[in-house]
DNA sequence: TGTGATGTCGCAACAGGAGG
DNA sequence: CCTCCTGTTGCGACATCACA
């Protein structure tokens, strides 16, 4: 397997998104629009992989695009041939050479501009080195949800190892202060923060269901401090009523397999009981819901692996 | 078994930074 | 300038462990 993925892609998954790739890239139906043909693939590779940060499905995407392009290209003599490879596909269609070089065009301008965006970053060295050593991130609070969800509150020490190692305990104590405080006021008039980002909110929306504005909103990235919603209210109050307590009434004592038993598929049952709050819902509640095979997605990661080991 | 040391946690107070 | 967000620090409470 390709050591870029270890430990964030299993060797399955990395098959099933290629196959994905190419089914795609065999039905012929974004020739014309392939910025749209990418971010259909990243909204299905992120809704069959509801427990991966977007940017680590694009990330993925991109990757692999590199990998079919390179091995299409084993078969092409020189290097100026580079956009009318085959990518590895099957192509018996024409079109499809033009239909890919498209494709590569754009994956190539996609690339082009994480690099520039890379550069940008390197372009303020002070500015990310305060925000990265001093604020948590995004991807830092998902972690930090997650290992919430499976330990219960209380247990930083073991969050932080498992989960949010880049942070000591006193500090995730500290973001877990802020963090309950801010849930305990949801009406409370408060500007965007990222204890806004729920941990479902890392899940895909259906499309026929979610707002475009929703959409971006998150897209754009959760740390954005002047974004603000199209309703004329901070984003956070958006999101508030998105903003779901993990394990609102797991005592700073809930042992590992109670965190186990709660993370194996008994959230509806305790959300009947009243204990727990199930992923939210939207609209006619085809979203968000746990399905079996997220909860197998949920299962195999890697930090229940080590949840089950503890 | 009782006691002291140690580790961890929750909570409150404070300071710095940024937006309104 | 005020308000809010965020991280740090200090303190008390509690649990665990080692030792006499």
């Amino acid at each position: 397997m390709d050591p870029r993925f270890n430990g964030e892609w299993r060797a399955s998954e990395i098959q099933t998104v290629k196959s994905l790739i190419a089914r795609h890239n065999t039905n012929n139906n974004h020739a014309n629009n392939m910025n749209k043909k990418h971010t259909d693939i990243v909204d299905e590779l992120q809704a069959m992989f509801p427990l991966k940060e977007k940017h680590q499905v694009t990330n993925l995407y991109v990757e692999l695009m590199v990998e079919i392009i390179q091995s299409g290209n084993q078969h092409v003599a020189t290097s100026s041939n580079l956009m009318n490879g085959n990518f590895g596909m099957p192509m018996e269609d024409p079109a499809m050479g033009n239909m890919e070089e498209v494709l590569c065009s754009s994956l190539m301008e996609e690339m082009g501009a994480m690099r520039k965006g890379e550069e940008a970053l390197q372009k303020q060295p002070t500015l990310r080195k305060q925000h990265a050593a001093r604020f948590w991130t995004e991807e830092e609070h998902r972690q930090f949800l997650y290992g919430l969800r499976a330990y219960g509150r209380g247990n930083w020490k073991i969050i932080s190892r498992h989960y949010v190692p880049s942070k000591t305990p006193v500090q995730i104590s500290s973001h877990a202060q802020k963090y309950f405080q801010r849930l305990q006021n949801p009406t409370k008039k408060q500007r965007y923060s990222i204890n806004d980002v729920g941990l479902y909110e890392a899940e895909p929306r259906v499309q026929n269901n979610a707002s475009g504005q929703e959409r971006l909103t998150f897209a754009r990235g959760a740390y954005n401090p002047n974004h603000y919603g199209s309703g004329g209210q901070p984003t956070a109050m958006n999101n508030l009523p998105k903003v779901r307590l993990p394990l609102p009434h797991i005592t700073s004592q809930a042992s590992s397999s109670q965190a186990a038993t709660l993370a194996t598929g008994h959230q509806q049952q305790m959300e009947a009981n009243g204990s727990f709050v199930a992923p939210s819902v939207e609209g006619d509640g085809s979203h968000m819901a746990w399905t079996s095979d997220q909860q197998g997605e949920f299962l195999d990661n890697q930090w229940f692996m080590d949840l089950r080991m503890d």
